[in-house]
DNA sequence: GCCGTTTTCGGCCCGACTGTTTTCAGTCG
């Protein structure tokens, strides 16, 4: 019997959800599908062990209803309520709720006025004149819908952050210059490092809000003007994101910042502390609720407000500690910020230097000398050069008499820099298809550390992937894994691998994995952090620089090491020269006593 | 459908913008 995953579970409840959004069921009800699907997202323990103990119920979000659907689906791949529900609903309809400014009122109106069943029978019926005749709709609604028709073709709404914070940026220095602009942030799942960002949120602070929407819409970086109103702005930026415009009151800054900062279900904790409190939060102020709604607050006379100047009084009159907008996605930051358990997230400060890097011996860009003079640049201790090894071809890999041609010309120029800069020789090896290392272990044992990376091979089972990277790091000489799943964001799935096996793998032989900081990359995942960390394992964040301006990438990597909850004691390059050398010795000399 | 320190019933975050209306519904975040 075909097994069926947690997030094919996941994704069925969200298809319920968006049916019963179409039957015009009760909103919460909706929710609760929506919910138990993000429950079940970030629910990391072991599925079929909760449904054999009867245990389902203890997640937050999933009652009796929906833990039985969820045992039925476990026990029989089915759900009896699902195909019942889908029977009365044309399968185009879902990829309508794709289209910006269509929701299931106006989907549904289309397909039961119109019968429309699809986005290409919905952009003819728009452009024939009959959706502008429907009841509340009319000729705008119908050009706005092809309008968003046409920008869902070419916009797949999805950015790397790495593609798009340089606009974002230069964009936010601009606004924080202005004359009228008192404060400016970007909010929003940027902020929070997500490694795709959907939209741009900026939040402004001033006391001329035209003078600065008007600068805003108007900026040569915009393509279109999507709406524009007193508080709020959107356009479309040429590089294809949309961004929003907040602006508010300096009183009200810290409130819309929270607010649009997000997430979502970290807002929906927030305000519902603030009800136990007898108090009223949105995004301009904290308030007492009303006489009429004071039932709804916890008993007792309502607390005083306290005064908000910053994000930071927000969260204390909450009687939570700070949470770092990166930890703002409901995955427990509440608990522990409640009991003063929060880590004190690594920053880039903190770094000393880094592994993984290329040069013009393979398929880098630079040379030695110059990635080092980057390196020094950014104040950085140390740089560790970890080129291609051979099997990696297309990438002009290295034989071993040029690798250790290499480590001789690294030998030397380190007695150029007089001890207060190293660079670490290595090399990012690949791991063959059995598991096997592309260099043996007396090339290897020449090296200051190896980082082991699979290029190739990609479409093998689970279970067979994971036990060649098994085979890979059990090997003394390899330091670190490289690029865990060996995703390409918004281009190339993972490879099918068990990670928690792997992660368990590292932490038996004292491996190194990688937090690959390259924005295409950003892999091992954030989600995956906090378990590692549980586990002991330790992170190096590589830049994995093909020239000496990506060594910047280092600024991605902490973004997403600090949404994997990462301190500096979790990090080795946060460790300095003179005490790294032997975090880099560590496994070799445990595996191997002399 | 989920949840519970006044609740096992009655809540469930809520404000802005647009377009179609002539006071509001739908959508979004």
């Amino acid at each position: 019997m075909p097994t069926i995953t947690k997030n094919e579970i996941a994704e069925l409840f969200e298809a319920i959800a968006l049916l019963l959004e179409l039957k015009g069921e009760n909103v919460f009800k909706i929710r609760a599908y929506t919910n138990a699907a993000r429950a079940l997202e970030t629910f990391t323990g072991d599925l079929a062990k909760a449904v054999a103990e009867n245990q389902l119920g203890e997640i937050p979000g999933i009652g009796k209803a929906i833990a039985e659907k969820i045992t039925e689906l476990l026990a029989t791949g089915e759900l009896a309520y699902y195909n019942k529900l889908k029977v009365d609903f044309p399968p185009g309809l879902f990829e309508m709720f794709d289209i910006q400014g269509l929701g299931p009122k106006k989907i549904k109106a289309v397909w039961e006025k119109l019968g429309v069943t699809s986005v290409p029978e919905l952009e003819a019926a728009c452009k024939d004149g009959r959706v502008a005749e429907l009841p509340g709709f009319g000729k705008k609604t119908a050009d706005n819908i092809l309008a968003a028709i046409e920008a869902r073709s070419k916009y797949a709404g999805r950015f790397r952050i790495g593609d798009i914070a340089p606009d974002a940026e230069a964009l936010l220095e601009e606004l924080r210059t202005h004359p009228d602009v008192l404060q400016a942030s970007i909010a929003g799942s940027y902020r929070r490092r997500k490694e795709i960002v959907g939209d741009l949120d900026f939040i402004v602070a001033t006391n001329a809000p035209e003078e600065v929407s008007n600068f805003f819409i108007k900026h040569e970086q915009v393509e279109s003007i999507i709406v524009n109103g007193a508080t709020k702005s959107s356009v479309r930026l040429k590089s294809g994101i949309q961004a929003d415009l907040r602006v508010v009151k300096t009183s009200e800054f810290p409130f819309a910042l929270n607010y649009f900062t997000g997430s979502k279900e970290h807002n929906i904790v927030l305000r519902s502390r603030a009800l136990a409190r007898g108090w009223t939060l949105n995004e301009y102020r904290l308030e007492q609720l009303s006489k009429l709604e004071g039932r709804k607050s916890k008993g007792g006379a309502p607390q005083t407000i306290p005064d908000v100047y910053e994000e930071r009084d927000l969260y204390r009159a909450l009687e939570l500690d700070y949470i770092e907008p990166e930890l703002r996605e409901d995955r427990g930051e509440i608990a522990a910020a409640e009991k003063h358990e929060l880590p004190q997230l690594l920053q880039v400060e903190n770094l000393r230097g880094t592994f993984h890097n290329h040069t013009t011996a393979s398929d880098g860009k630079c040379t030695l000398a110059e990635m080092a003079d980057a390196a020094q640049e950014l104040g950085l201790q140390y740089l560790g050069i970890a080129d291609h090894s051979k099997a990696s071809f297309q990438a002009h890999g290295l034989e071993a008499d040029r690798l250790l041609a290499q480590v001789a010309e690294i030998r030397e120029l380190n007695k150029t820099f007089g001890g207060h800069f190293r660079i670490f020789a290595g090399v990012e090896c690949d791991v063959l298809k059995d598991g096997s290392l592309d260099f043996p272990d007396e090339v290897l044992a020449q090296l200051d550390y190896v980082v082991a990376s699979v290029h190739a091979s990609f479409t093998m089972p689970e279970a067979e992937m994971t036990s060649r990277i098994i085979r890979a790091i059990s090997n003394p000489y390899v330091t670190m894994l490289g690029h865990l799943t060996g995703r390409i964001l918004l281009s190339r799935e993972s490879y099918q691998v068990n990670v928690p096996a792997i992660i368990d793998a590292a932490a038996a032989t004292g491996t190194i994995i990688e937090l690959n900081a390259s924005p295409w990359r950003l892999d091992m995942d954030w989600r995956w952090w906090p378990l590692a960390k549980e586990k002991g394992v330790r992170c190096a964040i590589n830049p994995d620089a093909h020239h000496s301006s990506q060594l910047n990438n280092l600024w991605f990597g902490v973004g997403i090491a600090r949404k994997g909850w990462l301190t500096r004691n979790d990090v080795v390059n946060c460790l300095p020269l003179g005490q790294i050398e032997a975090e880099l010795a560590r496994k070799r000399t445990a595996l191997r006593p002399s």
